[in-house]
DNA sequence: ATGTATGCAAAACATTTGCACCTGG
DNA sequence: CCAGGTGCAAATGTTTTGCATACAT
């Protein structure tokens, strides 16, 4: 439960916290928007009639990042993009005109990064694999608006 | 020749043009550094008693990426690196602490990530994988600062 | 000449921070 | 009650833009 999720990050559990966590998890309305950027967060709590502090926003997704409840990546474009963090690795597939986001995991890059790294002696820490394309509707007619 | 790369990209052959593709081609001094940001440029330039503005070089730089002289690449971090584009693709291993940048090519994972997009319904336009850990020499004693 | 390029300063963004006030435990 | 959290406004860092001047062809 939400709740738990914070007080187990060490973080008092507090009303801003719970709304900015749960528009993680539902991603607002309509469900599938689950990468969003703070901004993002912020105008779907005013939509929300709840008032939050776009600093706060910052603020606790940075903490969520450091609690390992979230992570954040950076796609194109100067701003970062938040998404709950499930536990499981993964990487993304972006739409580039619709923003639209898939997630997908494939074991064979995995192994390969691995021995990339090593060939090079670096350690492997982390790694963002980002493949940009058109979604099949974008490639269609229209686009879905995110 | 430098001189012919900006013609072709419908450029005129100004000063602060052909100063910038040779930063770009030499990185500065000592070679290695062949992964800047603008502001980079911009000091690399000053230190060689060149003066000019730092909104030129980002005109510049983004006039080069559209002419696809050079391509831009965005790391952690709030700000863009820029890279001469040699025609071939590659990706990146990036050092989390020095910043040193290493390129590399694999083609099964090329290969995968074409299998990826078309499972999905998606046309690949292009991808951007950087794997990021410590460099040989970040592991053991002094980061080499870049 | 003349259409582009440049430089400077100001604007535009995304994000962070200082500080007085508020709130959860 | 009190440490920690929040809101607001101001600061920051990066990149863009408006405009008058300078330059390549």
């Amino acid at each position: 439960m939400t709740e738990s999720q914070i007080k187990q990050a060490g973080l008092k559990v507090t009303l801003p916290r719970m709304k900015i966590l749960e528009i993680l998890e539902t991603g607002g309305e309509g469900e599938g928007a689950r990468h969003l950027r703070a901004e993002d967060v912020y105008r779907i709590l005013l939509t929300r009639g709840e008032v939050v502090g776009l600093a706060t926003v910052y603020r606790v997704l940075t903490q969520f990042e450091a609690a390992g409840l979230v992570s954040r990546h950076n796609f194109e474009g100067g701003h970062a993009f938040f998404e709950l963090e499930r536990g499981t690795h993964h990487d993304h597939l972006v739409c580039i005109k619709c923003g639209r986001v898939v997630e997908f995991l494939d074991e064979a890059i995995e192994e390969r990064q691995r021995a990339i790294a090593a060939e090079h002696g670096f350690t492997l820490e982390d790694h963002t694999l980002n493949i940009l394309g058109l979604c099949p509707n974008c490639q269609a007619g229209q686009p879905r608006p995110s």
